[in-house]
DNA sequence: TTTTTACCTGACAACGTTGTCTAAGATGAG
DNA sequence: CTCATCTTAGACAACGTTGTCAGGTAAAAA
């Protein structure tokens, strides 16, 4: 006893702030260490003394559990925490998904680890790995989808992952996305309806399967009209809002220029507003976007869009990775690519699901304006 | 060995994906665990037969390091990860404040545990506790400041704490502001020298520091021209966006109506801009907002604002902590509001220090609305 | 050759906690 | 009063890893 207390205000000089552990609290309230562990996960069968000994001890010593000490020992292994990876918080997209999986964690008392990848595949494989050493119980991802998915597939990350937006080729797992095709020949039809012909295309990067499935149904909706695509009306691999402005810049000054412009990216309808403004043409050509955002219906004039509901897939995107770690650690089985309702839950090795989350088409002012 | 061996086939018939261990990694490679160990941490001393070996099994095993493991054991006791507790992703200020800390953590290698208070006291203490039982070090806030700021005193965070935007009375805690009180007065000098004296105020959670703040410039700058509040003029405690159009809308409607609007903050700004479009009066009345967003340039007219550095607070905290966590476990020691430059280093137990980031008044066109 | 030095390797304990098991009282039934 | 049963408490090992230290072998120096 002499010894301990005597090493223990040893500790004390040399390292003041030194966490007390529940050696410590046991020694002080007289008790086996296993009494205070007991105390503090209260559980039963703890007399109301040693209670209350442990308990004064606790607060006496200021004492704070350790709960990955705890994790190590305890047999179901669960971290109680997540990772996030999205692609820019700036991003209003990325922080809606960001939002919905938040608000999903903390309904179920679960931490995230939250990464931000801006772009880069070094920064997301860095993040996945940091977040795998962690041993989060699960992922939820928007990837960036490069040539490299090995950071998925490897099974490296022995814990499910769901992703959101994107889903990397080739690798099985879980999916809450847009049926960005089918929203981009919305939007296309619904310039159509109002006698657009000449439509730009403005894109983002190629790379990304948003990108190209978007461009997909831009394609889609002019061959459906018998209309071949304009090169020089389509920019695609457009990085940021500048680019766009760039690019839209180039279209006015066309021989032919278009009627109507689709930004497939709120980004990128940011930048060819900004474009259009400074022209002042804002008013005579017809603008949509893909993706709302925070001011659309401010802008003069408010700009239609096709909102997808991002905080909704982000919430999803966590119901389904908290179902798939219930259902078991297991990754899912089969490379089914059935289109899930969402009702559906998932069960244990149940095939990898694709949930997509609706979309509206959001018609305001800027789609108004005749070819 | 055909012990070992035959129990790892039993455990991966009944759990297929039992994550290997070191202890795995070992026997299959023929070595102790102290060799892996010292091949996984690239340590030196080891031979190139050994290495091979190991390296060659932990392949195979896909084998993954538990960090928090070697967490426990390790003498420095650090997790490498950091709390990050801001109000919601969802408003620009926080993002940006998200996006500084994210990033200098990603050049530190730290990993980012990020909470949403949502103005919730509750989800505020649920999400500290949870980052103090695993043992963050160090804690990133924006706190919500109520009655209760026995989260922070206890001292029962026992890692440094650095707080943004706002300082919660009474804790001793190094700060990252924006000087609220000058930069309103700035915007209501602007004003005033347009001629404008019928100036409104909206003003958010009364609770927040920052509320405070803003208000007093405001009364102090009215005062300073020998001018009264007006009571009819002062809307204070909105929650958002939506209580904010509404009181634009009774200010509209008042016999005495104002020739001005401050908005104190940008969610505020946006409420108020709506309501003036609706009623087309945004080119009559004059409107400005502290804090700047994304889209208060492309605006019709474009708002004039005090732009903060939010992500620079950001950045800036995080180094803060980075510097407080290196100078060794202790909190600041002495209670001074020493305002230090920011080229200042904290260094060990270094009294707490305030940290002013610069703001800039950004003039556009809402402000140029004579009176 | 012997001794010194350097280098590699492994046994062991420990980090803070909890699962398991056994023992000691307390209580109740016969 | 004895025996069975229940309740409460503690000893011990283990989770996966690393710090410490001692032992062993090979190369360099004497």
């Amino acid at each position: 006893m002499t010894t301990l207390s005597g090493s223990n205000s040893a500790d004390a000089v040399s390292r003041p702030a030194r966490r007390s552990t529940m050696r410590d609290v046991a020694s002080l309230a007289g008790v086996s260490v296993k009494s205070v562990s007991r105390v503090i996960n209260e559980e039963k069968g703890v007399s109301e003394d040693v209670r209350r000994r442990v308990t004064r001890a606790a607060e006496q010593l200021q004492y704070s559990p350790d709960f990955t000490a705890s994790n190590l020992r305890r047999s179901d292994r669960r971290t109680s925490s997540i990772g996030l990876l999205v692609e820019d918080v700036l991003n209003e997209f990325s922080a809606s998904v960001n939002a919905g999986v938040a608000q999903a964690a903390a309904e179920r008392g679960v931490v995230v680890l939250t990464a931000f990848s801006t772009g880069d595949p070094a920064r997301e494989r860095e993040a996945v790995r940091a977040f795998s050493v962690r041993r989060v119980d699960g992922l939820v991802a928007i990837p960036l989808g490069g040539d490299d998915s090995s950071v998925w597939t490897q099974r490296d990350f022995g814990a499910p992952v769901v992703f959101v937006d994107r889903s990397p080729k080739g690798v099985v797992a879980d999916c809450v996305l847009t049926n960005n095709r089918e929203g981009a020949r919305e939007l296309m039809t619904h310039l159509m309806d109002r006698g657009h012909r000449k439509i730009a295309f403005l894109g983002g990067i190629n790379r990304l399967e948003t990108a190209q499935e978007r461009y997909a149904g831009y394609v889609d909706a002019l061959s459906g009209q018998g209309l071949p695509t304009k090169a020089s009306w389509v920019k695609r691999d457009l990085r940021d809002a500048d680019a766009a402005r760039d690019a839209v810049e180039q279209l006015l000054s066309l021989d032919d220029p278009p009627t109507a412009i689709f930004a497939a990216q709120n980004l990128l309808c940011m930048g060819a507003f900004r474009a259009l403004a400074s022209a002042e043409r804002q008013h005579s050509l017809a603008l949509v976007s893909f993706d709302d955002f925070a001011l659309a219906d401010l802008l003069d004039p408010a700009v239609t869009v096709i909102a997808q509901d991002p905080r909704q897939m982000g919430y999803r995107a966590a119901q389904v990775l908290f179902e798939r770690m219930d259902a078991g650690a297991g990754a899912p089985s089969a490379p089914g690519n059935d289109t899930a309702s969402t009702v559906d839950r998932v069960q244990r090795d149940a095939p990898a699901m694709v949930h997509e989350i609706p979309f509206r088409l959001v018609v305001r002012e800027s789609s108004l304006i005749d070819a």
